[in-house]
DNA sequence: AGGGGAACCCGTACGC
DNA sequence: TGCGTACGGGTTCCCC
């Protein structure tokens, strides 16, 4: 479940391994995790360009290439980006492989998605611009302050934990942080996000900021599939507080921390005691 | 317009 | 043990 600490460390691995090298072709196994074009356009505009570097947006990881054209690519669930550098990685990361570039030096990116609700598309710079016009703002962005957040939260009857999860408004919060984020700033994720003060909103920033800053330190969270460049886990599972600890005490105040689906349909934690 | 629900996909967990 | 089925999960698209 790559969020933004996860898209993030793929995209930093990519930029120190793989720019400047030559993408001598490619292949493609699973066409339907591709968006935008054929199997047979991806391979053709691909082949003998350059990768110039890689980033993170959102929850994207971007490949700019030198022909004008970005790789984009939203790993979802159990999609990753790995490097392989001629047998550098176990024959089981490598079953799922959907696609492959094939790299002058001899080494092999591959997107591997083992359920495939993972997407890549091909886009032109500017059709990537257009497409990314629609995000909201990177929460690291200097400018996402509390009276920021402030403002897009006032703007929503939604529940909270709802609404930092609208890419629209915030990108790049998924359920593991938005939970995460709710517990250090002890608010209820329920709470209508209107009803929010401009101290609770600020505790919420700040409570973003800083547990996507360690994540990103540990190198990410490994729930189940994430998997970094190289093939490894990020450890920042150990330090999670709330996410997929239902029935375990509050690390806070020991209370039971409740797991229930009646938010938004997705698994929410939280400590009925210390969030209000 | 904004919100609700389905579709996408397949490994895993669980029931018989 | 082996088979069948329900489930999950972010985003996009469709519909109301």
């Amino acid at each position: 479940m790559p969020e933004l600490p996860e898209t993030e460390t793929i995209a930093r691995d990519l930029d120190g391994r793989v720019s400047g090298a030559t993408i001598v072709d490619a292949r493609v196994r699973k066409s339907d995790v591709l968006r935008g074009v054929t199997a047979a356009q991806f391979v053709k505009r691909l082949r003998g360009v350059d990768i110039v570097r890689s980033w993170r947006r959102a929850k994207l990881i971007i490949i700019d290439l030198s022909s004008n054209d970005r790789i984009v690519v939203q790993p979802r669930f159990t999609g990753a980006l790995l490097i392989d550098e001629g047998g550098s990685l176990a024959a089981d990361e490598l079953r799922y492989s959907t696609l492959q570039l094939n790299l002058g030096d001899g080494r092999a990116l591959h997107y591997r998605d083992i359920r495939r609700l993972g997407t890549v598309a091909l886009m032109t710079a500017e059709r990537y611009e257009a497409y990314a016009a629609r995000l909201g703002i990177e929460p690291l962005d200097p400018a996402f302050s509390g009276a920021h957040l402030s403002g897009l939260l006032r703007g929503s009857r939604q529940a909270v934990k709802k609404v930092l999860m609208d890419q629209r408004l915030v990108a790049g919060i998924g359920n593991i942080y938005a939970n995460e984020a709710l517990w250090r700033a002890r608010i209820d994720p329920s709470r209508a996000s209107r009803t929010l003060s401009l101290d609770d909103a600020g505790r919420v920033r700040d409570a973003l900021v800083s547990v996507l800053r360690e994540s990103i330190a540990a190198r990410g969270t490994s729930f189940r599939d994430y998997r970094d460049a190289s093939g490894a886990r990020g450890t920042f599972v150990e330090s999670l507080a709330v996410y997929g600890r239902a029935g375990e005490p509050c690390p806070r105040c020991g209370k039971r921390l409740v797991g229930t689906h009646a938010i938004d349909g997705r698994m929410t934690v939280l400590c009925a005691q210390c969030q209000r």
